[in-house]
DNA sequence: CTTGCAATGACTGAT
DNA sequence: TCATTGCAAG
């Protein structure tokens, strides 16, 4: 039981006191996955069989990450058993149980946030509306909130305050696109990812045989990021703990950063309502950062106006001040970051996966990528257009899903006549209209596949030539269906990609996109054999089994190619995650906190708990950055710091020296500089009166004298010793190529190396 | 039906 | 800046 001697006294308590509801608020950095962690495997000690448990965990690479751990502790194969992962994988897989319950088949498709764009702008379209007044993006967000908040389309028209909300808002048609699109998911036996939650909540509110078994199967429940749940999940994990209520809810009110997507703080608040006899534990105690990490952050969150008392504190050494730096540009910024990234790394002999790049938006990534492109360091972007978000993977994984759900209308549609095949949109427009009017006039549910498929049921006006084309699609689409569950997923897929002729498509395309895709396409078939391999004996391995969470996949689930690199993600994705050195970049008004932010108390101060999330993330190091203007669509806007670096103590603070003059642009920033009105060293006025204490940097200049510098001069490094110049570049000169004897050549950046001319 | 070009509007965040 | 959409010509 040596693994129980680890935890402080009130982790202990947390992991040992097992029955009934408990609450655990832990403050950043706290241990709480060590707690969830242990307390499985506690339980599974004190004779709790892993069948009855089920965890609940924000990524499903942090499950996984859970069971490993679990399973050195408590041995052999028991830990998975343990029925976790997040809300939509756990639910997804319940669903696919009991589909035919709800009229769905088996085998639905998941509809990923494109998806359901395309099928409400097809709505938008049919219903002639405007898409300038019910843009799609809006209309997508009033339904998922409308589902997260377990409102049916009926729920949602009889509600007086919500129509009143969209007559106002110039959009009084708004239920009908709703029930439009609910009609046609249901039809294309389609979820989308608010329906996982919803339907899991239909499911146990029709079915309460379901429920029950539901509710005595999982005897302990465990969510983790409690902070971050929304009604819906809410809901679920309340259902499915009413019998046992051995519930355990870990979060930070702190760090709850996902108010957009339905998550409700209330939950924790709430938590004491329903659970009257609750226990509560507190970890306060950091384990991860530096005093001065903590400490500034405490200052940031204390401006916020709710939250849970709690005291968040460390033993760790005080450690090095905040560094916050200004740059000119936001190329500047990117610049500036990877150079101070290459230096501390070297100065440190740390690891490139100690270092991580966290912004605001995912928009912001392409100047650090640049910067690190040109140095040749290794580095990593997650989130963004994910792997299986593009177009290539996409088209490929909509023959997969048409041919495990034919009943899939944008999987059809993105395919019909991909690799081109003649069957263009007026073509289609006849096929929608006439299911539609099949779909009205009989008493059939027909889908687009019905219509093309049943030609003679359901009879169109589509020439001779079309027809033709549209038989021998669904002659190939027929021939793959049949091979479903004959042929193992990898067998199939690798048949699919080539008689589709999309593997034919793609390499006939030779550009260096091309190319990429084509790649693209191998490499998800290599994922889909090592799927099919991995597979265990009582398991099948069918592409439906495949295509099952694939839509629920996201980059930081894919498993660490162990390789070595740098990590650049935007502050929601780094949740839960620790790096030594963190650069907090883009700290600017109307980007951090956002534009969109600005107008309400609780949105300002989520923007704030997600500035906290990003400070605490780090262990050691902290830079904040930001640029005094930046490229947006295509032009220069100024922009002035956050006023979050504000919120921190300035005794924490101390100003970078921005002395970058790299690639001769000294000139264009010196007239930029002027144009902005910037100060020449450190913060405008604004923040200059919370700085007054720091010391102000005299712009050093180190790379001034060497400018004389000419191959074949002999140089000094400090750590090098002696060496000879091989090499220069840049104009001026910012970079040159020294050989010593003792290391070999070496590149070395002019401002950094503190070289010195010895003849 | 396909191709190519011009015009347009999007940048929060993500299961 | 970049990706998507609309329109005219082949």
């Amino acid at each position: 039981m040596n693994y129980l001697d680890t935890l402080n006294e009130p982790q202990l308590n947390a992991v040992k006191n097992v029955d009934g509801p408990i609450m655990v608020i832990a403050g950043a950095g706290s241990g709480k996955t060590r707690v969830l962690t242990y307390k499985i495997a506690y339980l599974m000690e004190q004779g709790v069989d892993s069948f009855n448990i089920l965890s609940l965990t924000f990524t499903n690479k942090a499950a996984k990450e859970m069971k490993g751990r679990i399973s050195e502790i408590v041995g052999g194969g028991e830990a998975r058993n343990v029925t976790s992962g997040t809300f939509h994988s756990v639910f997804s897989r319940i669903l696919r149980h009991h589909a035919e319950k709800l009229g769905y088949p088996q085998n639905f498709t998941i509809y990923d946030t494109q998806d359901s764009r395309s099928l409400l702008k097809t709505i938008i379209k049919e219903l002639k509306l405007d898409d300038k007044v019910y843009k799609p993006n809006g209309v997508q967000s009033r339904i998922s909130s409308a589902k997260n908040n377990l409102l049916t389309p009926a729920a949602y028209q009889a509600n007086s305050d919500i129509v009143n909300e969209d007559r106002q808002s110039g959009k009084p048609r708004m239920f009908e696109i709703y029930k439009q699109y609910e009609k046609r998911c249901f039809l294309a036996g389609a979820m989308d990812f608010d329906d996982l939650l919803f339907k899991t909540n239909i499911l146990f509110r029709d079915h309460p045989d379901v429920l029950h078994f539901y509710q005595h199967r999982f005897k302990y429940i465990l969510v983790d990021e409690y902070q971050d749940t929304n009604y819906s999940q809410y809901l679920i994990v309340k259902k499915l703990a009413a019998v046992f209520q051995n519930i355990c809810v870990v979060g930070d009110d702190a760090q709850s950063i996902y108010s957009f997507r339905g998550a409700n703080i209330q939950n924790i608040l709430n938590f004491k309502n329903d659970y009257p006899d609750y226990k509560l534990y507190k970890l306060e105690q950091n384990y991860r950062s530096s005093k001065t990490i903590v400490n500034a952050a405490n200052d940031v969150i204390a401006n916020n106006t709710e939250q849970i008392q709690k005291d968040v504190w460390t033993d760790n050494e005080v450690g090095e001040k905040i560094r916050v730096v200004r740059t000119l540009t936001d190329n500047e910024e990117g610049k500036v970051t990877i150079n101070n990234i290459y230096e501390t790394k070297i100065n440190n002999q740390a690891e490139h996966s100690d270092f991580a790049i966290l912004y605001r938006t995912n928009a912001q990534s392409r100047s650090f990528e640049e910067s690190l492109r040109k140095m040749g360091l290794p580095y990593k972007i997650y989130g963004g257009l994910s792997f299986y978000q593009r177009a290539e993977i996409k088209n490929i994984l909509a023959y997969y899903r048409l041919t495990a759900n034919p009943q899939d209308e944008e999987a059809l549609k993105r395919i019909i006549n991909y690799p081109k095949r003649g069957i263009g949109k007026t073509s289609m427009e006849k096929i929608a209209i006439a299911a539609d009017h099949y779909n009205n006039t009989t008493t059939d549910d027909v889908s687009l596949w019905d219509v093309i498929a049943n030609p003679k049921m359901y009879p169109c006006q589509i020439p001779i030539g079309t027809r033709t084309k549209l038989n021998a699609f669904v002659t190939m689409m027929q021939s793959f269906m049949i091979d479903l569950e004959k042929k193992d997923a990898y067998d199939l897929a690798q048949h699919i990609a080539s008689s589709s002729g999309i593997l034919r498509d793609l390499y006939s395309d030779k550009t260096p996109e091309g190319v990429s895709r084509y790649e693209n396409i191998q490499a998800l078939l290599s994922g889909i054999k090592e799927f099919t391999e991995g597979v265990a004996e009582d398991e099948s391995s069918f592409l439906a089994d495949f295509m099952m969470d694939v839509a629920l996949l996201t980059d930081a689930d894919s498993k660490d190619d162990d390789k070595d690199h740098i990590t650049l993600m935007t502050i929601h994705a780094s949740k839960g995650l620790e790096f030594k050195y963190v650069y907090v970049v883009g700290l600017e008004e109307n980007l951090f906190p956002s534009q969109m932010a600005l107008n309400s108390r609780e949105e300002l101060e989520e923007e704030r708990r997600l500035f906290y999330v990003a400070v605490t993330r780090a262990e050691s190091n902290c830079t904040l950055s930001y640029a005094t203007s930046r490229y947006r669509w295509g032009n220069l806007i100024t922009s002035e710091p956050s006023r979050f670096i504000e919120e921190i103590g300035s005794k924490h603070l101390v100003l970078a020296k921005t002395t970058f003059k790299g690639g001769g642009r000294s000139l264009n920033q010196k007239s930029m500089e002027r144009k902005i009105g910037g100060t020449q060293s450190g913060l405008p006025k604004r923040t200059l009166t919370k700085l007054t204490d720091t010391p102000k940097k005299v712009k050093g200049d180190t790379s001034h004298n060497l400018q004389d510098l000419k191959v074949g001069y002999n140089v000094k490094h400090e750590r090098f010793g002696k060496g000879k110049v091989v090499g220069l570049e840049g104009s001026p000169i910012s970079k040159a190529t020294v050989f010593f004897p003792k290391v070999g050549n070496k590149q070395l950046l002019l401002k950094f190396a503190k070289l010195e001319i010895i003849g």
